[in-house]
DNA sequence: CGGTGACTATGACGACTGTCATAGACGCCT
DNA sequence: AGGCGTCTATGACAGTCGTCATAGTCACCG
């Protein structure tokens, strides 16, 4: 059986987000791209557009957050590592067309208000989960929370750095020196804060 | 005498890029922000909005660069401080609305391609400003490479959620990892690479 | 069998888009 | 004074946008 229409539009939604943004896709491109007739647009979304990139902003969130948790079962370092692989291929396979969903939401005009909400809750949501893996390696809290923000803000900056310059070089010496300062604070004693 | 109305119109598309991103932008809202009249688009920029996207960029661009090299005049590790209180201060002066007018560029469609381009030349050369004043306290060339963009990236993705969360804290948390992480490394002897 | 709700299909609306043509106004140079 | 380049001003074009109304199809349930 096929993915049901909703679904499919939302997934198209989160696809088209990647490649043009949300203000550069329009729903004719969601129903074309999904396969569903455009009439069904309001009868799925009675929201309209900004129902539709909530609805999309939300998927790619959760889906990352699930990405990331699944990572994260294993240990911080290694778990950054495997982060930086997966956007290194998919910003490669994609010939540096496609970004990263919420990012293309955070930057949204008023139109799509909640979904620039939905990318706040989302990132809020990665950067718990992070903190949370390192705190484990034994840093106090508020520490292992702002290297938490530090590692998701230089992953999503280096996102956007890649897909400008067209090459992967940003995200790997991100990832470089974030598994270095990981390493350092987490594999031995950690320093004292002055 | 007022701005000639060529440079009124990149100042304008600067600011509404900043504001609502690239594809949210018409020239018609150029016209009506900069007060120019609507036939004197394709008089000063025959190549149309591709050709104003493109100037907004390497303006807002040089703009950046140009107070990133006054303020590593002094240090590295002040230099990041003063920039994430700029930053800082922009945010909230605009209620949040307000970004980095070359990561807007980063995340525009193939329509302003040139756009994209000239925002990959003004993140290298951020990055080039960032890691020679790093190089100069004393660390080996590729290291201070990494760190300039682990630097910059993480300040470009702090301001991705500073506006998505609507507050100030990510970008303070990126910015005092940061100045630990230069101390650290630049203020005392640096640590083998193992 | 009949009907009820989910979904498809098509067409239309007003507004807005990038683009351009045309015509007029201003100021500087000779 | 005359003319030319810079800029203003207005209107129009073909296309697309979000939105919605309407009509038709289909499957399931009693």
């Amino acid at each position: 059986m096929p993915r049901p229409p909703r679904e499919a539009m939302i997934d198209s939604a989160v696809a088209l987000f990647r490649a043009r943004g949300v203000a550069d896709t329009s729903l004719r491109d969601v129903v074309e791209h999904s396969g569903v007739s455009r009439g069904s647009i309001y009868h799925h979304f009675p929201g309209g557009k900004e129902e539709l990139a909530l609805a999309a902003t939300e998927r790619g969130g959760t889906f990352i957050s699930g990405l990331l948790a699944r990572l994260l079962d294993d240990d911080a370092d290694k778990a950054i590592a495997a982060f930086v692989d997966y956007w290194t291929s998919a910003l490669t396979a994609a010939g540096f067309q496609d970004g990263c969903p919420v990012a293309a939401a955070a930057l949204s005009s008023d139109e799509t208000a909640s979904a620039r909400a939905a990318a706040g809750v989302a990132f809020t949501r990665w950067e718990e989960l992070m903190a949370e893996a390192i705190a484990r390696r034994g840093l106090p809290a508020d520490r292992a929370a702002s290297l938490s923000t530090l590692a998701i803000a230089g992953i999503e900056g280096a996102l956007l750095i890649c897909r400008a310059q067209g090459n992967t070089e940003a995200l790997a010496r991100v990832g470089a020196e974030l598994r270095r300062l990981l390493g350092e604070n987490g594999g031995e004693i950690v320093r004292g804060s002055a």
